[in-house]
DNA sequence: CAGTAG
DNA sequence: AGGCCTTACTG
DNA sequence: GCCT
């Protein structure tokens, strides 16, 4: 069975990065070739130059190309076999000419991966010596006359085999899994509301008889659920077989939809039940009970930040959002027992604050004066924790120091260098008012035509605070029609009435949208402000603007829910995706319009909240 | 690609 | 053992 | 650092 799986590696054996991956996929599939990613397998099928290519980028990763050779498949194998409808085992093994089998028991190195499995694997088959019926028809073939070294190599095939076989269920299986881990995830990720019910957090979910399951929509009923063959095809076209859509369907879209994620239904429902946990429908979190120890966390995330430790950073990013949302403040460690997020080392801290106010660890790694420099430094707009280490490593300590090394800035540091100052200090609203009607204005005179274009501030000044960091303007042109220079030349206009600086010029991307970043200030004595004016089409603005009302916080549960419920979110529009295993996207459907943010609501099911009450 | 920002 | 959010631009 |  599993001769027609060995061309699926595991990508653990490989040392690729996700950007790694991007790259190499992006190479690959330019030139004709095609790679198939699974939750942790990688595959490549393609030409000679496919495989020279391959070889080229591994050398820029420094990676020793030679090590990883087996991934790639021989084309004229894979198409002979095709061919014939089947994989020929005596083929199979023309790949790997240089490997001859010795059966010797010193030459089987002990290996510990995965991969080698697969090695060892070739290396044993090739020879028909003996075959052997099983019970189950299953036919084994083997040239290992010692018996202990066959039993070692059956039991690693049978370890492979396996392997592979859970790995291929988790990306066919469209069943969903209804078991908590999800919900757990969810709570989990510090993004929910969590009410006062803690008893969910332990509550078992019930188990669904299989006459009870749901495979389907009312709809778009599955007539038939294939097991998928472990073929070369199926793994490259994966999923389509298993629904009938001959059936009405709303629309296109919806068609294609549920095409590919048959279940949804059943899936949504589920959430359904859990939709009140999530801030984007609860709204916001009553007063939180445990600021003296969220202060204290918070002060040692910033540090992770700074040191770019990001497992810590999200450990307790999650802790400090799950305790922002607990309902009661925390007494004793009596409290603090069986809390998702909180494992022994956060739970020890927390216990220290409680006892004593501040965490040593915090006054120690403050003090520190690598984490000095480092604070002071990542003030200036431009400069993050890396920059300011390796600052910090060349001797340049203070912002003064950076003064006296202006060589060493691009020009939008120097920039925000000279500003910091200015940077640093919030908006208050009323000039943040004067800056959006600056720009209205400015908008309504280029276009010629009053409300052709219509522009939202959003941001924090959107959710009605009294203050913001800085001015988010989101423009669209409600006709819908090209708006070519429009917003290079709006920045033009501003240039002498608000702009002072530029920090990123409006490029078209792929999405039709521009962003401009720069600085300005409301008159010549006034307080520079960071200003972003986004030119969005008017399909994507009210993804936009929700996007940028955010808070952020406020936006990651509705992304999540948008994911929970078979969509993706992101400020670009609303995408209809089947994820798999690992929240793997396996396929992102064609962009839902959204010209409001009221349509976003509408279709992922949640009750609208207005700005004000998006301050998570 | 890494770093930065949103 | 590997992942913890996504997308885009700059240099 | 936490979770599967």
């Amino acid at each position: 069975m599993f001769k027609d799986m060995s061309f699926m590696f595991p990508l653990a054996t490989v040392n690729l990065t996700n950007t790694r991956i991007r790259t190499l996929t992006n190479l690959i599939e330019s030139n004709g070739g095609q790679m198939k990613l699974g939750p942790d397998t990688l595959m490549i099928v393609g030409s000679d130059a496919t495989v020279e290519l391959c070889q080229k980028q591994f050398a820029k990763f420094n990676l020793d190309f030679e090590q990883y050779r087996y991934q790639f498949l021989n084309p004229d194998w894979v198409s002979q076999s095709l061919l014939n409808k089947k994989l020929q085992e005596q083929k199979k093994f023309q790949l790997f000419p240089e490997v001859v089998f010795q059966p010797v028991l010193e030459e089987v190195p002990e290996f510990k991966t995965k991969l080698v499995y697969v090695e060892a694997l070739a290396k044993t088959v090739p020879v028909r010596e003996e075959v052997v019926e099983q019970d189950d028809g299953d036919i084994n073939i083997y040239n290992i006359k010692d018996n202990e070294l066959r039993m070692k190599y059956e039991k690693r095939m049978e370890e492979f085999r396996r392997d592979i076989l859970k790995e291929y269920k988790q990306i066919l299986d469209y069943e969903y899994d209804y078991d908590l881990d999800n919900f757990h995830n969810q709570v989990d990720d510090g993004y929910e509301y969590l009410l006062e019910d803690l008893s969910i957090l332990k509550k078992e979910e019930p188990q669904i008889p299989e006459s009870e399951k749901f495979y389907g929509d009312d709809d778009c009923q599955i007539t038939e659920t294939r097991k998928v063959k472990f073929d070369i095809l199926d793994g490259l076209d994966l999923g389509k077989s298993v629904v009938n859509v001959e059936q009405p369907i709303l629309s296109a879209q919806l068609k294609e939809t549920k095409q590919f994620n048959p279940g949804l239904k059943r899936k949504q429902q589920f959430w359904e039940a859990k939709k009140g946990y999530f801030v984007c429908e609860a709204g916001a979190a009553q007063k939180c009970q445990n600021n003296e120890i969220i202060e204290e966390l918070e002060k040692l995330l910033k540090i992770y930040t700074n040191e770019k430790d990001k497992g810590r950073c999200i450990a307790y990013r999650k802790a400090i959002g799950f305790l922002k949302a607990l309902p009661y403040p925390i007494k004793s460690s009596e409290d603090l027992k069986d809390m998702p997020t909180i494992g022994d080392k956060i739970k020890k801290k927390i216990i220290e604050i409680m006892q004593t106010g501040k965490l040593t660890k915090v006054q120690k790694l403050e003090g520190q004066e690598k984490n000095v420099a480092i604070s002071e430094l990542t003030r200036v707009w431009g400069i993050g924790p890396t920059t300011a280490a390796t600052f910090y490593f060349k001797g340049i300590k203070t912002l003064e120091d950076l003064k006296k090394n202006l060589h060493l800035l691009n020009r939008n540091q120097q920039v925000g260098l000279q500003l910091v100052k200015d940077l640093e200090q919030r908006i208050p609203r009323e000039e943040a008012t004067l800056i959006f009607e600056i720009v209205k204005r400015e908008i309504d005179d280029l276009s010629g035509v009053q409300g052709l274009f219509k522009a939202t501030a959003c941001g924090s000044y959107r959710r009605e605070k009294e203050t913001c960091g800085d001015m988010d303007i989101l423009i669209t042109r409600c006709d819908g029609k090209n708006t070519e220079d429009f917003l290079l030349n709006l920045i033009t206009r501003l240039e002498g009435k608000l702009l002072t600086h530029h920090l990123t010029m409006p490029k078209r991307t792929e999405h039709d949208c521009e962003t401009y970043m720069g600085i300005g200030r409301v008159s010549n004595q006034a307080v520079h402000r960071r200003i972003d004016l986004k030119l969005y089409p008017k399909e994507q603005y009210g993804c936009a603007v929700l996007y940028f009302t955010g808070s952020d916080h406020y936006n990651r549960s509705m992304r999540l829910w948008a994911q929970k419920n078979g969509y993706t979110l992101s400020d670009h529009g609303l995408y209809p995706t089947q994820r798999g295993a690992h929240n793997k996207k396996l396929w992102k459907g064609e962009v839902i319009p959204c010209e409001e943010e009221m349509d976003v609501y509408k279709i992922l099911g949640l009750k609208y909240k207005p700005p004000k009450e998006r301050s998570v």
